[in-house]
DNA sequence: GTCTATACCCGGATAGAC
DNA sequence: GTCTATCCGGGTATAGAC
């Protein structure tokens, strides 16, 4: 909205791009200065260090995919489509320029060293995020079964996402959105009821 | 099977352990030795460095990965049972000793830096033989839809994995399980069709 | 083959001027 | 608020003796 982007700002969109694209672990805090056109002590000024940085830039764009999501549930015509917009959002979200390489949140996390620090909490923000929306936008058709039926479609998003990582070039999405589907039609047509065996004796 | 175990694999036992659970660029080399009492110049006098060292921990890793699924398969009782098998030689991957955060061949590419090293070829080699043979166990099931069904169960068990970074707590291989059951059962029902409306005008 | 000791580099962070 | 120049720790890898 400004006239023209301040330093903080370029510092964040540069750390939010190398971050997503390359990790975190493997980002040197050179290369968001050089991508930034900013010197070292300004970074630290406006950031406390890399961490914060990292925050700050994650923090960002859960607000962003939480925006994209909004979208494409309010372009779903009926509930079943509100419910399965996410991967809608997921695709929107990926198509941006900022694209990460997998998923910023899940990547952060993983290469992440402490525990409880910066990166778990933003993971921690978006899984939050799916689940309650998720649960939310089911309830329409699954009642009571609304939070099961929504960690259910939470582990297809979450390998939706995983498998960036063992398929670069190909898309995923739509595939998941079809085994997404056939979880919904399974709790919207009745009680929820095991499938089948429970497998090996 | 040796009487006591070499230096050889006292360095491959610490390196496997801390990479998986700590991730490889969270791990120095100064852990991996200290964990194996080995003197630096012995690691790198089996392996070339630190790169080497991750790919035969992989190499190692993926064909015990493999007899654990050859177990499970081993003790399906059906079709079914066997192409859902990769759920139990899950469990009973993760139960062994050396358990990984969430999982070796994932994490490992996750926090690679550079494309075409180790991690990525060991990852490719993973999803290789999950596609491969879960291809292979669909075909009784599926026909000439195996291998579309392969891949839709390759999302849920990547799903399974990664949301172990989610929830790092709870075990996510029952739900999994549930879900692929469904999409088994979808396939082996009937010939491959889309599942609903195509969503969002 | 394995050890001790060390070289070397890279990356995060800071001091102090403007 | 931003810059230049620099410090300092830690991490990978090697030299050379045993």
């Amino acid at each position: 909205m400004a006239a023209r982007a301040g330093t903080r700002d370029r510092l964040l969109d540069a750390a939010d791009e190398l971050f997503a694209d390359r990790g975190f672990a493997a980002t040197p805090v050179d290369a968001v200065l050089a991508r930034a056109g900013v010197a070292p002590a300004t970074l630290y000024a406006h950031f406390g260090g890399k961490d914060a940085l990292l925050a700050a830039t994650l923090e960002r764009r859960l607000a962003r995919w939480e925006t994209t999501w909004d979208d494409a549930v309010a372009a779903a015509p009926d509930d079943r489509a509100r419910l399965l917009s996410v991967f809608d959002a997921l695709a929107a979200f990926r198509a941006r320029p900022a694209a990460s390489r997998w998923c910023a949140f899940l990547g952060a996390a993983a290469d992440t060293t402490t525990a409880g620090g910066p990166a778990d909490a933003a993971l921690a923000g978006d899984t939050e995020l799916l689940r309650t929306r998720l649960t939310a936008l089911a309830r329409p058709l699954a009642g009571d079964a609304a939070d099961e039926l929504a960690a259910h479609l939470l582990v297809v998003v979450t390998g939706c996402l995983a498998m960036r990582l063992r398929d670069p070039g190909t898309d995923h999405v739509a595939r998941a959105r079809t085994t997404a589907g056939l979880v919904v039609d399974h709790w919207t047509a009745g009680p929820p009821r095991p499938v089948g065996p429970a497998a090996t004796g």
